[in-house]
DNA sequence: TTAGGGTTAG
C-alpha cells in the first residue's frame, strides 16, 4: 500500500513525460488495479491527452472517472472534448448525475449544440434532477443564450429555491431577446442582488440602447451600498462612449483610479474606446501609451480610433508598430488600417496591406474584404475591387453598396446601375446606402428618368425614407442635366430641411448655366446655414460684382469683416514612397516648389489650348 | 450568471 501511494505521488513531483511513463509502465506490470486512480491523478494534473489514452484502456471506466475526465475537458475548456466524453459515458450506461451535467451543458451553450442540450434536458426530466439548482441554472441559461426564452422561462418557473443567480440568467436572456421590461421586472422582483445583477441590469439596457436608464442603475447601485466592479465600470464606459458623454465618462475614470481598476487591460481598453468616440483621441493615446498590457483588441480599438478621426496617417503608423509586437493583426485591425488607406488613398500602403490579407486568407472575412474592396475602389484601382469582389464566397449588403458606389464615383455608372439589377436578382436586399450609390450613377450618366425612377421605387418597393443625402442626389440629377428649375422646385417641396449640400450643389449648376437668380437665392440660404465660412460670400460678392452692382458686391465684403469670418487655407497633399507632401495656396515651402510650379503651369497651358476656360464656372 | 475593438454614402 506503501508503494502503491508513492507511486501516485511521485507522479505529483514531475510533470515530466519520460517519469510519467515510467510510474505507468509499473502500474501496468505491478498495480494493475491503481489505473483509474493514476487516470485521475493525471486530470487532476491536466495532463489529458495521456489520461484519456489510459481512460481508454479501461474495459468499465466508472462514473467518478467519467465525471473526472469531463469536468477536467470543461475547465480546459476543451468543450467538444466535453460533449463527445459525455455522449460516450451516456452510451455505456454509465449512470449520469446532477454534476456531471452541469459542466457538459455549459459546453452545449457555449458551442451551441441546440440538439444535444435537448436530449441532456430530456434526461434531466427523467433522471429527477429537476430540483437540483446546479442542474437547472445552467439548463436556463442555455434556453437564454440561445434566445429560447420561453424555455428559459420554464425552466426558471420550475426552480425551487432560487438563487440571485437563476435571476441573473434570466435577466441576461430577457436582455439579449430585447425585453428589457420583463429584465427589469425580474430586477425588481429579486430580493437579494449581487454585482452581478446590477451589471447584468446596466448591461441589458446598454445593449438594447437604453442608455440612459443604464447610467442611472450605474448611480442607484452605489447609492444602494453595491460596489461596482471592473464590469459594471466597464459597461459604463460603452455606454458613455456611445452617448458620446465624456463629462460622464471622466467622472467613471475617476472612480478607476481610485480603485485601481486601471490595472485591467478590459477596463483600459474601455477607457480609450471612451475618449475615441467623444473625440478625445489625444487621451486615448495617452490612455494607449500608459497600458502596460495591451492585447489585439487595444491595438485594433486604438487603430481604428484614428480612423474614425481622420487621423488616417496616425491609424497607418500604429498598424506598422503593431508588426513589432508578438499580436497578429486581426480581422478588426485590418478593417480599421485598410479603411485609413481609403482615406489617405494610400496606394503602396493599401496594396501592402491587401497582399497581407489575401495571403492570410482574410478574404473570408466579409468585413475585411468588403474593406480592401472600398480601399482598391478609392485608391481608383476599380478592376482589382472588381476582383476582389468576385473572389468573395461571402458578400452581405454593405460589399454590394461598396462595390456599386465604387464603379459609380470611378465613373462606370452603366455597370454600378448593373450591379444593382444583379443584387436584386440574387435576393439581396437593397438599403438606403445602396440607393445612394445608384442615384449617384445616375446622376454621372445623366440618367434623369431612371433616377427618379429608382427614387420612387425605394420608397414603395423598400420602404425607405429619403434622407438628406438621397435629396441631393436627385438635386444634383436634375442640376447636371442642366434642369435648374425643376431642381428648384424639388428642393421646395423636400420632405426634409435643405442644408449646405443641397444649396450648394444648385449654386454649382447655377454658376456653370449662368443662372444669376437662382445663384443669388442659393447663396443667401447657405449664409443663413453657415454663417462662418467664407467663401460664400466671397461667391455673393463675386455675383454681385460679375452683374456690376458694386455696391452690394463691397456690402457683403464689409460684412465679412463685421462677422471676422477668415478665409480657411486651401491644402491638397499626396503620397510618394510612403511620405506625404503637403501643398497650400501659394506655397513655396516645399524643396522642389520651382518644378512643382513649372509643371502646374505646362498643364494650365495645355488645358488652355485644348480650349479650357479654367475658369468658366466663376464667371457670368 | 455580468465586461472592451470593425466595413459601405455624404
Amino acid at each position: 500500500m506503501e508503494m502503491e501511494r508513492h507511486l501516485l505521488n511521485l507522479l505529483h513531483s514531475t510533470l515530466h513525460i519520460k517519469q510519467i511513463k515510467q510510474v505507468h509502465a509499473l502500474i501496468v506490470i505491478n498495480y494493475p488495479t491503481l489505473t483509474t486512480d493514476f487516470v485521475k491523478s493525471l486530470l487532476r494534473l491536466s495532463i489529458v491527452v495521456y489520461a484519456r489514452n489510459v481512460f481508454d484502456k479501461i474495459p468499465h471506466p466508472s462514473q467518478v472517472l467519467y465525471n473526472s475526465l469531463i469536468s477536467t475537458y470543461s475547465k480546459l475548456s476543451l468543450k467538444k472534448n466535453a460533449l463527445e466524453a459525455f455522449v460516450l459515458m451516456h452510451g455505456s450506461g454509465t449512470r449520469v448525475v446532477g454534476s456531471t451535467v452541469a459542466p457538459v451543458m455549459k459546453s452545449c451553450t457555449s458551442l451551441l449544440a441546440v440538439e444535444l442540450a435537448k436530449e441532456i434536458h430530456s434526461l434531466v426530466v427523467k433522471c429527477g434532477f429537476s430540483s437540483d439548482v446546479f442542474v437547472q441554472t445552467p439548463l436556463m441559461d442555455f434556453y437564454a443564450k440561445t434566445c429560447d426564452i420561453e424555455s428559459a422561462k420554464k425552466v426558471f418557473d420550475g426552480i425551487f429555491m432560487k438563487d440571485p443567480i437563476c435571476y441573473n440568467c434570466l435577466i441576461s436572456g430577457y436582455s439579449k431577446s430585447g425585453d428589457v421590461i420583463a429584465a427589469r421586472r425580474l430586477f425588481d422582483e429579486m430580493s437579494e442582488r449581487t454585482v452581478v445583477s446590477w451589471n447584468s441590469m446596466i448591461s441589458c439596457y446598454a445593449n438594447n440602447g437604453y442608455y440612459h436608464e443604464g447610467l442611472s442603475i450605474f448611480e442607484r447601485m452605489q447609492a444602494e451600498g453595491c460596489s461596482p466592479n471592473e464590469i459594471s465600470v466597464t459597461t459604463v464606459l460603452s455606454i458613455c462612449a456611445k452617448l458620446r458623454d465624456l463629462e460622464t465618462g471622466l467622472r467613471v475614470k475617476k472612480f478607476i483610479d481610485e480603485n485601481d481598476f486601471h490595472l485591467n487591460m478590459i477596463v483600459s481598453t474601455a477607457l480609450l474606446e471612451m475618449y475615441v468616440k467623444c473625440g478625445a483621441i489625444e487621451d486615448a493615446r495617452h490612455e494607449f501609451d500608459c497600458m502596460d498590457r495591451r492585447d489585439v483588441v487595444t491595438w485594433s480599438a486604438m487603430i481604428a480610433g484614428y480612423a474614425q478621426n481622420g487621423k488616417s496617417s496616425e491609424a497607418l503608423e500604429l498598424f506598422e508598430r503593431m508588426k513589432n509586437e508578438p499580436i497578429e493583426p486581426n480581422d478588426v485591425a485590418l478593417v480599421s488600417v485598410l479603411s485609413a488607406c481609403s482615406q489617405l488613398g494610400s496606394v503602396g500602403a493599401g496594396e501592402r496591406i491587401g497582399n497581407y490579407v489575401e495571403s492570410r486568407g482574410f478574404i473570408f472575412n466579409v468585413y475585411v474584404a468588403s474593406a480592401l474592396l472600398d480601399m482598391y475602389s478609392k485608391c481608383g484601382n476599380i478592376s482589382k475591387a472588381r476582383q476582389i469582389f468576385n473572389k468573395m464566397p461571402h458578400k452581405d449588403v454593405v460589399t454590394w453598396n461598396s462595390l456599386i458606389a465604387g464603379l459609380a464615383a470611378n465613373g462606370f455608372a452603366e455597370d454600378a446601375i448593373n450591379l444593382y439589377e444583379k443584387m436584386k436578382e440574387i435576393r439581396v436586399i437593397p438599403d438606403d446606402i445602396t440607393f445612394v450609390g445608384v442615384l449617384t450613377a445616375c446622376t454621372h450618366a445623366g440618367l434623369v428618368e431612371l433616377g427618379l425612377e429608382f427614387f420612387r421605387s425605394m420608397k414603395l418597393d423598400y420602404d425607405i425614407t429619403p434622407t438628406i443625402e438621397h435629396y441631393a442626389c436627385i438635386v444634383d440629377l436634375f442640376c447636371r442635366s442642366g434642369r435648374l428649375k425643376e431642381a428648384y422646385e424639388f428642393i421646395c417641396i423636400m420632405e426634409v430641411e435643405p442644408n449646405v449640400v443641397i444649396w450648394g450643389t444648385l449654386l454649382s449648376a447655377s454658376r456653370i448655366h449662368s443662372n444669376a437668380k437662382l445663384a443669388e437665392l442659393s447663396v443667401k440660404k447657405l449664409l443663413a446655414l453657415e454663417p462662418e465660412n467664407s467663401g460664400t460670400y466671397v461667391l455673393l460678392s463675386n455675383i454681385y460684382a460679375s452683374a456690376g452692382r458694386w455696391q452690394e458686391s463691397l456690402r457683403v465684403r464689409n460684412l465679412m469683416k463685421i462677422n471676422r469670418v477668415q478665409k480657411t487655407t486651401a491644402c491638397s497633399w499626396i503620397e510618394m514612397d510612403n511620405k506625404v507632401h503637403k501643398f497650400l495656396v501659394g506655397d513655396t515651402s516645399h524643396a522642389r516648389s520651382n518644378e512643382v510650379y513649372r509643371i502646374v503651369d505646362g498643364l494650365a497651358m495645355q488645358l488652355t489650348t485644348a480650349s479650357y476656360n479654367l475658369n468658366s464656372d466663376l464667371e457670368f
